[in-house]
DNA sequence: CATGAATGAGCTTTCATTCAT
DNA sequence: AATGAATGAAAGCTCATTCAT
């Protein structure tokens, strides 16, 4: 997993254009993350990738595009963290477990990156919102699928129009509670992970019961 | 409750200012749930009002203020919707159940409004943001002593910063589960509430096993 | 000599007209002397003069007839303060020493008025501008008669193409000496006209040889 | 001494930024001066300048502190032109009659510039106005200084606060004396600073006399 | 007569974007 | 290939001025 982007970038000319690419987008997930899309202005980007501005619209075109390319790469950044296969050979508690765990420790690592996906909702108005959701869609899936696992062997398994919504609402929950993360640093990837299933597994009914959820080989 | 405001805005002069300002404050919620606060011009808000640029601004204030006070209005009256106050004589389950019920019920009625409070990350940057989540603490608050109340008869109850997580998790897959409302139109408030519900009193530990949660009363 | 006007102005109703006017008139100097003549807003004229704006443009007329209106009240002010018509039976001297005491003593009262008049130079552009130099044209022809009168008995009296540069060049040395005052408030009004004489009769030729003027009557 | 600046400027475009910046004073003094500071517009100083109003703002920033540059260096001209250490080896009364006629010249070849310096009297208000009068302060300093020199060798030289009145009359004088000669462009610049070192050096009193005084070294 | 309420018109300012070197 | 220099277009805001009551 990599951590958080150095700041180095030394001015240096002729670069092969894929390395140029990386720091363009490297400084652009920065600005926009430090002040938001509209609040971001191309000279800041250019000048925090120590490049000219033609440069930065001949690589990676307007502001909008350079935008998507943004969410795009951080978006496969955090979906290849997670993971989105279902793994057979673990149950479907354990395969969240292990997801939800991957998922708080790539925040940790890519906070920039983190706050780009997450706080985009004024970006609305546009027709090219569908990139910046995608990773929703995707990370939805995934837990509609590890869903559709546990309950296979029912004799009624949950089909997708019921465990897709409890999916979304599971992402919503998590993206709620890295802000609350964000506000009590202190607290581990792993204790915030932990906090989450034992809200998602075993729900407020027996939380207050006073049980918790454990990982398997736990006591 | 109040439906979502209609689109007749005669064109008559010389309205008393309380009715002006409603005027106004209604065309910039939508507006601004339109376009997003950035993409959204005082220029339309003004025409949508009916109403030209100076009297926008003597009666509002600039952009941002006029802003805050679409916001702290439609904080009012989510907060007023779903009550903030814990009522005694109802078990902490059913209390949970009407005021998710009631949010939905707000947020079928007041859709702009909705979109305004929740979809505005972006907004980062400006100082004033601070009535821009402050439902959110609200709302967060009450779940808190909702889930204090719950365990209180026990001998361990849970303490604020065990429940204040929880309360936050569980107000972000809320917002989450509108937003996939919004893309299944075709579901009732209250059967999102018992989505919800179910979720999060049950888990999915339970879930998956085919147990689903009922308000008291039913079969 | 009036005193400065009085701030207490009563909100009443159906005055006659001369008694509005002058009202209005009283609140227009005090705000254009305060803010000039470009920074100063009808609103707070309005407001100062405990009227409404229809009443304002009815009374006097847009802002620039207004501004006018205010200058030609404070020049005739200053014009009958200092006098025009030459006197017999003084020497010119005196007169000269008479006047520049009047002015003095005038501008010590009349502080608003008098920057309305002194400090308007960035209003050129409007072709109205006659009426704002119009009263020093006046004091000028006054100095130019007196020193025509002082040079009558000559054989080669100094004619009007010769004085008239002086008198203007008087003129500006009063006004210049009315903003050294303004930062030296310490000093009198007579003390004003004895410096501005002692310059202009005596010249530095002869100041700085130690010689002072003296009013007739004094040692 | 350099004369005013000619109206030709050719359209061309990426110009090195030296003289672009030349360039957009000069025609922004040119537009203060016509109009004032307040009826001046951004849009006719860039399209007298033959740039676009972006660049305005690029190279000298908002209308104020375009406005402070203008003075700035129009101020600096002047000073320049007059100069303003005291030169020893000649008579006060000469160094002023030597500086009244390097003032007179200066007007001439600068007429815009002039006025921007002496007809500001309406920018109270701004805060920045203290670079639009201390071209005055420098000058009267001169003057004072001349005064000190002059009476130096007396048992009673005069004293600051005696001469600096003295000097902000006379400052006060030629600039009314300008404006005389503005309406009477038929003079000559030496002609103008006779006639002021004339009502300066012999005063009324001996002026009325018949008396003149002359450059050393006439008859 | 007197006014609260309303507006046309214009200003300054700032972007994202692209020549011309 | 790379950039300093340049701009079109639009936004926010304010003011003198006038209906309509």
């Amino acid at each position: 997993m990599v951590d958080q982007r150095e700041d180095e970038r030394p001015r240096s000319r002729r670069l092969p254009r894929e390395v140029r690419e990386r720091q363009i987008l490297d400084a652009a997930v920065e600005v926009f993350a430090k002040h938001g899309y509209y609040n971001a202005s191309m000279d800041e980007i250019a000048e925090t990738a120590s490049i000219s501005k033609p440069m930065l619209y001949a690589y990676l075109g307007a502001k909008d595009e350079l935008f998507i390319a943004c969410v795009r790469r951080e978006a496969a950044r955090l979906v290849e963290a997670i993971g989105v296969e279902v793994e057979s050979g673990l149950t479907p508690a354990d395969q969240l477990w292990n997801r939800l765990q991957l998922f708080f420790e790539y925040v940790r690592c890519n906070k920039d990156g983190w706050r780009l996906l997450h706080r985009q909702g004024d970006v609305s108005g546009e027709p090219q919102v569908v990139e910046l959701t995608e990773w929703r869609d995707r990370a939805t899936e995934l837990i509609t699928a590890l869903l559709a696992q546990a309950t296979e062997d029912q004799k009624q398994p949950m089909q997708p129009e019921q465990t897709e919504p409890f999916a979304a609402a599971l992402v919503g929950a998590g993206e709620a509670l890295v802000e609350w993360w964000f506000q009590h640093p202190e607290h581990t990837a792993e204790g915030m992970a932990r906090r989450l299933m034992n809200l998602l597994w075993l729900g407020f009914g027996e939380l207050v019961e006073g049980k918790t959820w454990h990982p398997q080989g736990e006591a």
